[in-house]
DNA sequence: TACTTGACCGTAT
DNA sequence: CATACGGCCAAGT
């Protein structure tokens, strides 16, 4: 498998995030089938082409906190977005729940069941 | 080829 | 709660 196969993995699934939830990246790698490969979706994400549209702000690291350091541009982006959805970040952190596991994705994909 | 870098994670303390 | 550490893995130098 290929980087573009990756990548392509990995954006489908960022894609499908619903709004006012987050995804880690480390999950959203195992989603993808690409296992423990969490820093590959961080890259993935960076050299995402902006006309794909990616939510790339609902994914936030394991603990819930925002990857971006403090004061730059893009962290501020991103809690700008989240709020929009109605997700609550404090210090840096998200408090809206996470999408726990592939049970939960595809119930929020797929409706209750 | 060898070493460093990073939108990271899980476990232990 | 928070911090520390080892593990991870492709790209860049």
């Amino acid at each position: 498998m290929g980087t573009e196969d990756r990548n392509e993995r990995i954006w489908r699934v960022v894609a499908a995030i619903p709004p006012g939830r987050v995804m880690g990246y480390g999950q959203v790698a195992r989603r993808a089938g690409l296992g423990k490969a969490a820093r590959l979706v961080g890259r993935a994400l960076r050299e995402a082409p902006d006309a794909l549209d990616l939510p790339w702000h609902r994914v936030v690291r394991a603990d819930g906190s925002i990857a971006f350091p403090p004061g730059s541009p893009l962290r501020a982006e991103q809690v700008r977005r989240l709020r929009r959805e109605g997700v609550e970040v404090n210090a840096g952190r998200v408090r809206m729940p996470r999408i726990r596991d592939e049970a939960d994705l595809d119930r929020l994909l797929w409706g209750e069941p």
